[in-house]
RNA sequence: GGACCUGUAAGCUAGCGGUACAACUGACUCGUUUACACCGAGUAUUCCGAGGUUCAACUCCUCGCAGGUCCACCA
């Protein structure tokens, strides 16, 4: 098996079409597949996190039959960059339908290279089920999700003071906010009070000007006597209150706090809470509007003014600290509170609601459950769903300045870009304002149900029965996912959703700030597809796996192991046609009810989302029980035995490889098709081993625990033989075991398997070798 | 600071209230059979620490130590 052949069977399996979705299936097990963005290509953890869910998928195609389609997310910064990188234009040059219109084009041409990662990995989505999230059907889907919420009431537009990325210009929320240590100059600056110096600390001197007020700790004793009355704000000459304020820590520089329009959150909070006037002294560039530092950047103004402090003796003290700073996951930059129009969708007040919806699904693992609930306690505002850029899905609404009325589109006019079609108001006639601003990608991700179901004309209802979800996007995709499908079904969108852990690399999670990443495509070039995936059911769901490249040889081995098992079978399979003894040998039938066991545990296994446990399970018994004594036992049989009971034992060899392909096909596809393909396949009608229905648990089987003795027994000899420092097939005179009356029921392959020529009954396990035989045998 | 997760052989991971047959990789010692040296057999080493619950704890509880993830902290 090598890269060669798994690509031959990817292009199998697309020419054969093995994975189109059968609508008239009315089982299907439908998964909501997480989109991954364009950009770049398939990484370690996508590699890591798409084999498991393919691992369940697959395992559900046989079972049942899956939905299973295709998306990529192509509604973001990362896609706009890319688009703009490879035609060398700026979007800001263009109008907005141009430049999506450009996206489109451009993503037609990239994405399927992009998507082929994806295929040699062996996903088993039906790949001509896919969508965009920026394509027209993804577009008209999210608007109407915008219109109904607003008609709804869900949705409201206010001028509120939010997150704003200086360098992307835009509104972001905050699940976009990230964290970066830096350091800072925190600077004592000289406020005064009564003629007297009053020492304030800041790492925000550039904004002095938008001072408001000043806080003390109301315990604070210190500065009690101050409280009521004005400090100066020293360079700009004019007076704020000071207020008693317990948010003031007491510990923390001075004690003093200087509230400004806006530092920081907290700011916000404060000047809202005391009803102060803010006076806003940036813009949406992150350029100072007033006084002597006007147009400077915030970190310029930053330095001019510390100098200029410092030449004036206005600081006291100065040092470095490291400290720790919100910035934006897209950009890496320090945000800001900027006052500005926006869209929200009300989620503040449906926090329990919200709890109650994630109760209803199924998590797994279980702990991730809690990670969902940590974040809807912990929000603090409602979504802000606008963005100002340029790129992405247009809010399609107009506003009539004179009466303030909106107008939207009709559903069937969708997708709209408003900034395209001129609106008259209906009230005044007058034009109407077209919305500039887009969508936040999240607010179209989190629709990716509907947008797949409406690739099936709804034939496919929410909720859907798995949402494959990596961690670190719980509180975005996961968490708006359940908005949505409550905002607009009052439902759950999945009935269980299931969470990759990630890949470390000596302890350290693989990302590509890091530097320590590995791509997955050279491991499949090295290993094969299979061997990763291997790899990817070594670790229980949700747990983090430490990449180390020995790893994959184990699955290596295993698509080696199987290939070289077939082979063997086959090879005394030669005149066989599937036909059934009337009786099957003792042995045999004991092996197969201890295969009907097998098939028991790695369907729960399957079904509970424990794809260490099959691959574990599977493994044992190919290499243990199949390989290493059942064939071994049954060898001569085959070899040399006629009639009867040879063809119960080709009859038994057939039968439980095919089945333990089976079991073992959900995470190694590929090998399992290739041997499939040439031997199974001329009995067999279906066409590809992805198609065959998943083995049955025959309740009527009676297990045994006889084959566990026979191991045990075969070991002993083995033991034995190994000890004397004899080879494995010399001849043993007697056998003496406790186990005697099991043994006699498989004696002839037992004899065969152990080299043994009389078996005796005693209480002790013994072993006596012909006269001759502390020497080695010819 | 809060929440959650993790701590098992040299390494990566399972596992379970009743001796870890621990599995796999690696090491060492043997063997090699009409599928397989990407093979077979065997050997060695072990449950972070301290308490508690229990007849019995690697497993449950508490505390500690160490690592990780997410969130908060941003004067």
């Amino acid at each position: 098996m090598d890269t060669k052949q798994e690509k031959e069977i990817v292009e199998f399996w697309e020419k054969e079409k093995i994975y189109k979705t059968d609508l008239s299936n009315k089982n299907l097990f439908p998964i909501d597949t997480p989109p991954p963005t364009v950009s770049g290509a398939m990484h370690m953890g996508h590699a890591f996190s798409y084999s498991q869910q393919d691992f369940i998928a697959r395992f559900h195609k046989m079972k049942t039959g899956v939905f299973y389609p295709f998306g990529t997310d192509d509604n973001g910064l990362p896609t706009e960059r890319l688009v703009e990188k490879i035609n060398n234009v700026k979007s800001k040059n263009m109008s907005r339908k141009e430049f999506i219109e450009l996206c489109l084009k451009t993503l037609k041409k990239i994405t399927p290279a992009f998507v082929q990662d994806w295929k040699n990995l062996g996903m088993s989505c039906d790949f001509e089920m896919s969508y965009s999230t920026i394509d027209k059907n993804s577009q008209k889907i999210s608007q109407k999700s915008f219109i109904e919420l607003y008609k709804g009431g869900e949705i409201y537009e206010k001028k509120v003071t939010t997150i704003w990325c200086p360098e992307c210009q835009t509104a972001i929320a905050q699940a976009e906010l990230e964290d970066k240590k830096l350091s800072s100059l925190f600077s004592t600056l000289k406020f005064s009070c009564d003629g007297k110096d009053l020492l304030i600390a800041t790492t925000r001197p550039e904004l002095l000007p938008a001072c408001v007020a000043v806080f003390v700790n109301p315990d604070d004793k210190r500065y009690t006597k101050l409280i009521g009355k004005k400090a100066k704000v020293p360079f700009f000459d004019y007076e704020v209150p000071i207020i008693a304020d317990k948010s003031a820590e007491m510990e923390k520089g001075t004690g003093v706090l200087m509230i400004c329009s806006y530092g920081d959150r907290f700011d916000v909070d404060a000047i809202n809470r005391h009803k102060l006037k803010p006076n806003v002294i940036l813009d949406k560039n992150g350029r100072l509007t007033e006084g002597k530092y006007k147009g400077m950047k915030i970190k310029e103004a930053r330095k001019k003014i510390l100098e200029d402090f410092k030449n004036m003796n206005l600081i006291s003290e100065q040092k470095e600290i490291s400290h720790v700073v919100n910035v934006h996951d897209k950009c890496g930059t320090e945000i800001e509170f900027i006052p500005t129009e926006q869209w929200f969708i009300k989620i503040i007040d449906k926090k329990k609601i919200f709890i109650e919806q994630g109760k209803k699904i199924k998590w797994y693992p279980e702990f991730m459950h809690k990670r969902y609930d940590n974040w809807v306690n912990g929000l603090e505002w409602d979504w802000s769903i606008s963005r100002d850029r340029h790129f992405g899905i247009p809010i399609p609404v107009w506003k009539c300045d004179k009466c303030n009325e909106l107008i939207f589109p009709s559903e069937k006019d969708l997708p709209v870009d408003p900034l395209e079609i001129k609106k008259k108001c209906p009230k005044c006639n007058s034009l109407a304002v077209p919305e500039s601003k887009v969508l936040d990608t999240w607010a179209t991700s989190s629709l990716t149900p509907q947008i797949a179901s409406s690739l099936v004309n709804d034939k496919i209802k929410l909720p859907f029965s798995l949402r494959p979800n990596a961690h670190d996007i719980i509180r975005t995709w996961a968490f708006y996912t359940i908005v949505k499908s409550y905002l607009h079904k009052k439902q759950i969108p999945w009935e269980n959703i299931m969470i990759s852990g990630i890949v470390s690399l000596g302890g350290e999670k693989m990302s590509k700030s890091k530097g320590n990443v590995i791509a997955p495509q050279n491991i499949i070039e090295k290993y094969g597809a299979d061997a990763l995936r291997f790899w990817a059911a070594g670790s229980k769901l949700g747990e983090d796996l430490d990449y180390q490249e020995k790893d994959l040889v184990t699955g290596k081995k295993v698509i080696n192991k199987l290939e070289n098992a077939a082979k063997f079978v086959f090879m005394n399979l030669e005149n066989y046609r599937g036909e059934k003894p009337k009786k099957l040998e003792p042995l045999d039938e004991l092996f197969l009810s201890n295969l009907n066991e097998v098939v028991k545990t790695i369907t729960e296994s399957f079904e509970t989302y424990e794809y260490n446990k099959a691959r574990a399970e599977i493994e044992n018994f190919f290499w243990k029980y199949f390989c290493d004594n059942y064939l071994e036992m049954v060898k001569k049989r085959v070899y040399q035995g006629t009639g009867e009971k040879k063809l119960s034992a080709q009859y038994t060899l057939y039968n439980s490889l095919l089945t333990i392909l089976k079991l073992i096909a959900p995470i190694m596809p590929f090998v399992t098709e290739k041997i499939y393909q040439n031997y199974f396949k001329k009995n067999e009608k279906v066409k590809s081993i992805h198609l065959c229905e998943w083995p049955e648990f025959d309740k009527k089987k009676k297990f045994s625990k006889d084959f566990d003795i026979l191991i045990e027994d075969l070991t002993i000899v083995r033991q034995e033989k190994s000890e004397k420092k004899l080879s494995l097939n010399s001849p043993i005179e007697k056998f003496t075991t406790p186990n005697h009356k099991i043994i006699l029921s498989y004696l002839d392959d037992f004899k065969s398997a152990s080299g043994a020529i009389t078996i005796d009954l005693g209480k002790e396990h013994k072993v006596n070798f012909p006269k001759a035989g502390t020497e080695k045998v010819e």
